[in-house]
DNA sequence: GCCGTTTTCGGCCCGACTGTTTTCAGTCG
């Protein structure tokens, strides 16, 4: 068996969580927690870093014992550490941390007093009204843990952005609407741009955090409240969503901002920093002693410990601090930097509106140039392009550009890349056009390997301009495919292709952390709209959002070239391509 | 188990709320 990053990570995770329900040094439990964030955020492959003889230990958060570990896994597959702390506990039980109101402690309990090891014995347990005589239980636990299995509750799922933030806005309205309500802001993963929200975490400011709190739980949205306090109160809207609001002073804004923002990882680094400097930062500000010295704007709590301010999406503990120790941090780019949409639909396959409409919407936009680029014929259910109705196309276009001011066709084509790798369409049509998006859309599901291949043979077609969508997952409903995406973009920085960061809500494909990779490597990265209608084209602030998470500047992004720029780049891999046809007919 | 411009040992971020307790452990963010 092949390892790769994420299997060490899940090792990893899983010994964490039998640690802890074991009662382990909880240090420990967080060195292996933190190892798995970092071996899974990793570009580098433990496995090619393995081979290449590189030193496992400059990962962060890996030192001698872990590093040892992997290279036991990797070898064997399989993790001592791990099969005895299975022996001991079954690892089932770990799916009953996922429960609302258990953790590790009552995982325990469970499982050594009542013998309950999968969530079905926990409902089982819970309705035969076993659960309350435990010790620390009482009738109210028990009822919630019955109301959250039944509930389906979950602390980790998780919600598209696009759909979490829509409902945070109607919510922010209701709240603002209170005289005593200052500010009002969402904050947590919402406010980092995340491509999925557990939850919304909104923060307020007021003399009145009684009244807030009040006015919150009463929003109409509301099906149950979890926790009510004085300054602090979490809600589930119908469907489950869960809530969280804080109401703070406004001379604590900054540093309630702060700390409501996370991520975790990145407030635990900022307070060790300020520990370092003998200062204490927690959500009221920035304390020498008893004196506070900094909080009521962001600005100064980072300014405290010796950082300039940090923008939201990068605040992962992901280098930011020390980039931004260094003045290093990256200028992320923004919808206003976008030139043009690489990948968009129109009627001749599934889309909805003309080419004239879309051209005239993107130009509303602000946007000088746009790919059309609907699917090809193997997608039928599409109604896909075979060569003749894509030549028609070209015509089309040609024409439509003779007559249009103020925005540029581009003639392309998302065609499927088959299960062997093949494109859906012969070269002669392609090479006529400006680019050639490569998508997969069928046998998701290959190994590995096999998937990686296809997608490099795809990258090696001699017109092949941009990888679409790479690892095809919907959020929500459709796992990514196992891809090598080192191997990807290496491939793609060799071919002079681009890779597609597809803004589809849904979609948003690529990762952050892929991003980067393309980035560290070089490859541009093209952030596009996959517009269908003529609404979708405002698709792109996702993108955008994503693309800012991945520290994507503007010279990183293909599509905020000008139209003048960005034709050269395009043509150079036509020079290629030209030149490999005429070699190997 | 990791980590080090004080440290190779002794630290490891900080606080709110709940339910079950008679003062606080557990969970969560």
């Amino acid at each position: 068996m092949l390892i790769h990053n994420a299997d060490i990570a899940e090792i990893f995770n899983e010994i964490a969580d039998l640690l802890e329900i074991q009662g382990e040094n909880p240090f420990r439990v967080r060195a292996y927690r933190n190892a798995a964030r970092s071996v899974s955020e990793s570009s580098k492959n433990v496995r090619t870093m393995i081979a290449e003889g590189a030193d496992l230990k400059t990962i962060p958060a890996i030192g001698d014992d872990l590093a040892l570990k992997i290279r036991e896994i990797v070898a064997t597959g399989s993790c001592p550490l791990l099969a005895s702390l299975r022996a001991q506990l079954p690892s089932a039980v770990v799916a009953l941390l996922r429960v609302p109101g258990l953790g590790p402690k009552r995982v325990r309990q469970l499982y050594e007093q009542l013998h309950v090891q999968s969530l079905e014995q926990l409902e089982q347990a819970a309705a035969e009204g076993r659960i309350h005589t435990l010790r620390g239980f009482g009738p109210l636990t028990e009822a919630h843990i019955l109301a959250n299995l039944r509930g389906r509750l979950d602390k980790s799922h998780r919600y598209q952005f696009a759909q979490a933030s829509q409902r945070a806005e109607a919510l922010l309205v209701w709240l603002a609407a209170l005289p005593d309500v200052e500010r009002v802001e969402a904050a947590g993963s919402l406010r980092r741009l995340r491509d999925t929200v557990g939850d919304i975490d909104i923060l307020v400011t007021s003399r009145e955090p009684a009244a807030v709190t009040q006015r919150f739980v009463a929003y109409d949205d509301v099906s149950a409240v979890l926790a009510r306090g004085p300054t602090r109160a979490s809600v589930a809207l119908r469907g489950g969503l869960q809530v969280d609001l804080r109401v703070v002073e406004p001379e604590c804004y900054g540093a309630a901002l702060t700390y409501f923002t996370g991520s975790k990882a990145h407030n635990v680094a900022l307070r060790r920093l300020g520990q370092e400097l003998g200062l204490k930062v927690n959500e009221y500000g920035v304390f020498r002693g008893k004196t506070c010295i900094a909080g009521e704007t962001e600005e100064s709590v980072y300014a405290s410990v010796g950082l300039p301010w940090i923008a939201p999406e990068l605040r992962e503990d992901r280098g930011e601090i020390e980039a931004a120790r260094v003045a290093a941090l990256p200028t992320l780019v923004t919808r206003s930097d976008l030139r043009g949409d690489l990948h968009t639909h129109t009627l001749a396959s599934d889309g909805r509106a003309s080419l004239c409409e879309m051209a005239l919407a993107a130009r509303e936009r602000g946007l000088s140039y746009l790919a059309v680029t609907d699917h090809s014929k193997r997608l039928a259910m599409t109604h896909g392009l075979d060569a003749t109705r894509l030549a028609a196309q070209i015509g089309e276009i040609d024409q439509l550009n003779a007559q249009l001011t103020g925005i540029t066709l581009l003639k392309g084509i998302e065609v499927d890349i088959l299960e062997d790798g093949r494109l859906d369409l012969p070269n002669a049509v392609l090479a006529r056009l400006d680019l050639v998006i490569g998508a997969i859309h069928s046998h998701f599901d290959l190994p590995r390997e096999r998937q990686t291949e296809r997608i490099l043979r795809a990258l090696d077609h001699p017109s092949m301009t941009m990888l679409a969508h790479p690892s095809g997952r919907l959020i929500g409903s459709r796992e990514p495919s196992d891809i090598d995406m080192l191997r990807v973009i290496r491939k793609a920085r060799e071919r002079g292709c681009f890779l597609e960061l597809n803004a589809q809500p849904e979609r948003l494909d690529l990762t952050d952390t892929v991003c980067r990779m393309a980035k560290d490597h070089g490859v541009l990265v093209s952030i596009n709209s996959d517009a269908h209608s003529v609404a979708q084209l405002d698709n792109l602030r996702y993108g955008v959002n994503q693309a800012r998470r991945g520290w994507l500047e503007k010279a990183d992004v293909l599509n905020a070239r000008s139209l003048a720029q960005l034709r050269p780049l395009l043509a150079r891999t036509m020079r290629s391509r030209v030149r490999e046809a005429s070699e190997s007919p």
